[in-house]
DNA sequence: GACTAAGTTTCAAATAATGGAACCAAACGG
DNA sequence: CCGTTTGGTTCCATTATTTGAAACTTAGTC
């Protein structure tokens, strides 16, 4: 059990906590989190008063029940205008939207899954948090696949680790085999594509944002239908795709701050 | 003085230390935090340590600096959507925006200050978290007197304390005397006025949003400027600010939690 | 090559976290 | 109406973790 047990000493075992509250996706009682936590119920408690006291939780008197806190929202207002790309890269986003006339996604790798965090679409206007923040699988996904295809071997294998390999669709590469051939396609490609492997229906091109050093930065997608477009159709834009990711990167090296101070 | 000082346990130190990297606004190195930090030196290292092991900071190799991290954002979706007013106040705020042809905002209070929690722009489209997650100060704008007004004696006198009272115009409430006075009114009136208290030029008229128990829930405003609008022509939206805010009121009321489980 | 600044590791002492058990309160059942 | 269960909170002696001065390691300067 050693293997990934490791939550790194109290403060570990607390965000253990904001994790669990968050997973549950509602409000939840005392008693819920009890059931699913490995702590007794005292150290829970504490946990949670604690939390809570942080702002980190909210806790509704009435009905006994513990919610992420608002302070996390602007604590996240911080990190995504400081260390996620889509501040910078927003104007380009913009541009390859109304270009592609389509849906663009911005992702970053999280703890081995995508985190969207921009997204434009060319019609609809742009959803909040709704949007930003919501995270997805990395091995179906366009740009969960391009950028594990440009990672670290072990980072890779890190990852891989994590994926649950659900099988969404006829299309979803539902083996770490099957991943690793892919990735390795990719890395010659230079772009992925998502063959309706995460939903029906649903296809995508994407492109890794690489720094210049090699490292992934994040990964930007042109999502499509079958209805309306086709993988072939999509391949046409995939220059304008990877042209796009390499201005954001070269944008990224450039900004990565102008030595305020 | 001592009624603040007490960081709950290791926990709230390291919390602390996510909001010292937050305040700074820009990535920093060990050392800038190391000075402004009350923790010695190995203490504040293993903190960074694992806050970065826990995705809750990122560090850049290259240059050795330190930022929120992602991980941030992935929560503060979470925390947006079940414990922000905003999902559910959303068709409200739309409409609002429409009707008055101005911008509206959304906003709850955080730890004295006021955090916006969603944005309406009638003309242009929204900005993610560009503008979900900011915050500003509590005494001098409308979201924020709306919202003290109708707060328990205690906990204004405990936002009070934690104001800066900092003139940003001629029209500041620059005490908290004349803050405490402007309270009493905002009570009796039932909605509040920003009198280009903070920015020149700006004013807005803001009710807050009340649970059926009384406790606040958040406050909504619509802004203008005194370009375009006036103090008097705002007042005559007051009826539809405050009806928006009952109804989101009710809304809340209802949905919480529709017993998911 | 000596000197300095910045970051990292060590380790005994101090402190804070732990969790079993007791306690309380409200809802339940007979 | 009282005994019982359920859900939540507090105690406190034990135990494990955090603490931080100091030593150490780079990496950069003169």
């Amino acid at each position: 059990m050693g293997s990934e047990g490791h939550s790194d000493g109290t403060v570990g075992k607390a965000l253990d906590v904001l994790d669990m509250v968050s997973s549950h996706g509602h409000p939840v009682r005392f008693s819920d989190l009890l059931e699913k936590s490995p702590y007794p119920k005292a150290t829970l408690y504490r946990f949670l008063q604690t939390l809570t006291h942080q702002g980190m939780l909210a806790y509704d008197t009435d009905r006994g029940t513990y919610s992420l806190g608002v302070r996390l929202v602007r604590l996240a207002h911080t990190a995504w205008t400081q260390s996620s790309l889509a501040p910078l890269a927003r104007p380009f986003i913009s541009d390859l939207a109304a270009q592609t006339g389509e849906t663009v996604h911005l992702a970053q790798m999280d703890q081995g899954q995508v985190l969207y965090v921009d997204k434009r679409n060319a019609a609809k206007p742009v959803e909040m948090f709704s949007q930003a923040g919501k995270v997805g699988p990395a091995y179906c996904t366009g740009v969960g696949k391009a950028m594990l295809a440009f990672m670290s071997d072990d980072a890779v294998e890190a990852a891989i680790s994590r994926q649950s390999f659900h099988r969404f669709t006829d299309h979803t590469l539902d083996t770490p085999g099957k991943l690793r051939a892919e990735l390795a396609a990719i890395r010659t490609l230079g772009y992925a594509f998502d063959r309706e492997e995460h939903e029906p229906g649903i296809i995508c091109c994407a492109a890794p944002i690489l720094a210049r050093s090699g490292k992934v930065m994040g990964a930007l997608s042109v999502t499509s239908t079958t209805a309306r477009s086709s993988l072939a159709t999509l391949e046409a834009e995939a220059t304008r795709i990877t042209d796009c990711a390499t201005q954001i990167a070269a944008e990224a090296e450039n900004w990565r701050f102008p030595d305020q101070n």
